[in-house]
DNA sequence: TATGTTTGTTCTACAAATACGAAAATTGGA
DNA sequence: TCCAATTTTCGTATTTGTAGAACAAACATA
């Protein structure tokens, strides 16, 4: 995909920064995805997905204060922009109604199928 | 992403493929797409999802009879698999509870800026 | 039945996105 | 000052996305 179409992964990440807030940073957002798709995720493909989702401009991040526990370096946190909000509703709306167009006919051999 | 996930641009066919049905090829494809989404797209960018798709078990086609219009090689027409519906609701429902779980205020700021 | 035109698909290559995991960095405690 | 814990960064491999030229098949016309 070119430019700055948002690629599946990335948009779920989006979503999880959305669902995680104020709290998203790269292992709560692993964790999270694990989760709620039970599919594995590599921390470092979570990561690649953040920087290039603000390099975007959909997400915006800062360091957050070190925290009083035991160890670890200081958390990134991530919140969406408006942008990022703009690109999620747009695709949200596209697939809702290209969902809605689809005939039952279109389904109906897999409806037989897996009923 | 690994194995059967369904990519972004794979996903968007597989949904217009449902939507055009019985009358999903390659070239309406690549119409409908862009009509629906104001987006370019080759033709072989639509020929390659379709066989991966077909590959991945969420498609399946066959040849046409040929026309009596003009020209024209015979069609392939695409129709979706039980699996392929399944992927497709799944992903559906997903994104919709993913959304759905985002609190208004991980918006705020972008609603600010934006409205 | 040969040739041109139209409509479609296949093939090949390359760019971009995503996956993985080891290494490095940063923090508090002993 | 060294250790343990936590998180990010970085390099590389694999999978997807995009493009368009080449190829194929059908009809029309003569």
């Amino acid at each position: 995909m070119k430019g700055t179409q948002l690629g599946e992964f990335e948009e779920l990440v989006l979503l999880i920064v959305g669902v995680l807030y104020p709290e998203a940073y790269g292992l709560s957002i692993r964790e999270e995805i694990i989760n709620q798709t039970k599919r594995k995720v590599a921390i470092g493909a979570v990561h690649s997905a953040l920087s290039r989702l603000e390099e975007k401009g959909f997400l915006e991040s800062n360091l957050a204060d070190a925290t009083h526990e035991r160890g670890g370096r200081r958390k990134r946190l991530f919140t969406i922009t408006a942008e990022g909000k703009r690109a999620l509703e747009k695709n949200h709306e596209l697939r809702n109604s290209l969902f809605s167009q689809i005939p039952d006919v279109a389904l109906k051999l897999a409806r037989v199928v897996s009923f």
